[in-house]
DNA sequence: GTCTATAGTGTGATAGAC
DNA sequence: GTCTATCACACTATAGAC
């Protein structure tokens, strides 16, 4: 191994670090309170230091968005084998939620901060096509209700999920009804409701 | 007409003032953007001043707020008298969303900023009450799918909505499926869909 | 009530020594 | 590569003259 690699390494290891410290700042307080300097400390180099990794600030933010995608696309996948279309529609809806409550300021970060979804790095589509594909299975089951366009319908699933998650983020989550009842009624209305988890009433028509 | 009451006219009109160009400054350049230099110049008065009229700049932000819920409490009432639920139902889910698209930065002050729905000023439940009664009129008449007690049918409506509008600003609105789209196609998930195939309200497609 | 002036603190980013 | 020192700003809020 030439010196070359080696110090390919540490710059590597250097940039992961701070990507690490600039997780945590802003899981605990929030996009609006990373600063160079904060970083800086966390990691014991000065602010200056922090310019030979990474561009900007911006640059930064850039590079966690990317993060918290690849995570959120791997949660996805996780359930993209689940044979029934409606169910696998459920898991990942819950699963995307669950995400969002559970990392709060990194969901803050990557769908509604201003910078967010403008970026070419929000690749939310790969996740957004798997829920088409089950909308595109529940059409041809003859399922009720799935009259529209499959990746229309996904997209409105989405913007209905995104709701839940926006609000309870933004009351604090101490008041108002339950996410997961929230989700698990959206659930109701978008898939149909004669479903594989104990259904109980049946459309009329 | 004593001194006393002129006083505070004059005091009410300095209130005013300052409360117009703080909105015309959000409206344009965000919530972020609103400074009280900015303001302080926008009406040709210094900083200090601001200070004899409101307590800090968040106090500023919290009557904004109020303004806005007002608005969208009075834009829920126009619909009100709707007699068939369903369609009063989406009339309110259509101005809902429409008012948050015409006032992009406004809806960001009252329902995207950490300090927002935290605040008692953010009585939005009177215009949650409307949706409610809505679903239990529906419910009344016997349609399909409001199974869910109405006060959680409504939140949830709520919250598909915020999320329509939500995404839209987050994605600049130059990319996706337009809002319109998206609020027809979850109303039809929301109001009962036995109601989707000879709907009067849903005139295209 | 309104001003000027300023305190005090935060920020992103850069220059130049080592 | 990393540091110290600093520039050039922004901000909220207050003190004290008038």
């Amino acid at each position: 191994m030439g010196i070359h690699e080696r110090r390919t390494e540490q710059r590597q290891a250097v940039r992961e670090r701070i990507l690490h410290a600039s997780r945590a700042i802003v899981e605990r307080e929030g996009f609006a309170a990373l600063s160079m300097r904060k970083i800086a400390d966390a990691i014991a180099y000065s602010p200056a230091a922090l310019y030979l990794h990474f561009e900007s600030r911006a640059d930064i933010a850039r590079a966690l968005r990317a993060e918290g995608h690849a995570q959120l696309r791997s949660i996805f996948q996780q359930h993209a084998t689940i044979a029934e279309p409606a169910a696998r529609l459920r898991e990942m809806a819950r699963a995307y939620v669950d995400f969002g409550l559970t990392h709060p300021e990194t969901y803050r970060l990557m769908f509604m901060e201003p910078s967010g979804l403008a970026d070419p790095a929000a690749t939310l589509t790969p996740a957004l096509a798997l829920m088409a594909d089950a909308f595109v299975e529940l059409r041809a089951a003859g399922r009720p209700g799935s009259g529209a366009p499959p990746a229309e319908a996904a997209e409105a699933l989405w913007a209905n999920l995104h709701g839940i998650v926006a609000l309870q983020l933004a009351r604090g989550a101490r008041q108002g009804t339950p996410a997961e009842t929230l989700v698990e009624l959206s659930l109701d209305a978008w898939c149909a409701r004669a479903q594989a988890q104990g259904d109980i009433n049946h459309p009329s028509q």
